[in-house]
DNA sequence: TTTAATAATCGTTTTTATTCCTATTTAATA
DNA sequence: TATTAAATAGGAATAAAAACGATTATTAAA
């Protein structure tokens, strides 16, 4: 294994899961590639690399890696699941022009409510919806 | 027309949609089940009252009434489109062990980000996953 | 009120994302 | 290195949503 891979290798193993070449492959491309890409996109490209992967695999790795805790899934838009390499909490802004996802700071501290009081919260989400500068500016012009 | 329909109605004219049954029906019935159904549900609940109801109608209807502005969509769950009166602005938990959905009261002008400077944000999602209050103590129980 | 134009509905078909199935391959371990 | 337990590949099955086209309902004007 080349030394590039130790680091996904030992995340992998400190999870309690199996090594293996898709697993290792799958997560640095998503840690490479911080686009929140879809099942289909992680397909498509690593395709290029992994010429025999299949849909399967990528689900069921994919899966697995957010059960783990290394990815988490964005659900921003109906039928269509993101993966994102698990960093720091941040909210999550999509444009409604060009589709692209930005992601920005967010105290998510501040996120409570006396509703809640009693309730286990696992995860906070936090997702905007509108339109970016870059297409704002292009509708001027 | 009956009375109680009047206000439906109303809200499908200041839209400037059409008027038909179905739309005031499901308008109705949106504003009657605060539970965030999904299309699906929507569908078999109102097939009780308008038997020859079909899928695309619902779905069309739906998508019609979230672009009005009069209906919300929830993707809060990969896979499941809900859909929600338009309220106030407030936050969903969803609870893993129920699946229930609960709302909650949240001061949304205080989630901003100095990265969204020149973006239009047109929309704000927050919601929360975890075990609710419920869940919690039948499990101690 | 009748009519014409337009839009919505219904039922079906198609699309698309995801899961399921099973033979084969691979990784961990003794 | 042999064993066994799990992961992979490839394709079939599933299900939600969208697209399609014929029919019907709604609107606005005669």
């Amino acid at each position: 294994m080349e030394k590039t891979h130790e680091k996904y290798t030992k995340m992998l193993d400190e999870k309690g899961m199996k090594i293996s070449h898709q697993r290792i492959k799958i997560l640095e491309y998503l840690a490479n590639n911080l686009c929140h890409p879809t099942a289909d996109k992680v397909l498509s490209d690593m395709k290029k690399v992994l010429p025999t992967l299949s849909k399967s695999t990528v689900y069921k790795t994919l899966n697995a890696l957010v059960d783990a805790n290394l990815l988490k899934e964005l659900t921003i838009e109906d039928n269509e699941i993101r993966y994102e390499y698990n960093l720091v909490d941040h909210g999550h802004f999509k444009c409604e022009k060009c589709g692209n996802i930005y992601d920005f700071d967010l105290d998510f501290s501040m996120l409570q409510s006396d509703k809640l009081n009693g309730f286990k919260i696992n995860e906070k989400n936090v997702f905007f919806k509108g339109v970016c500068k870059d297409c704002l500016s292009a509708d001027k012009a």
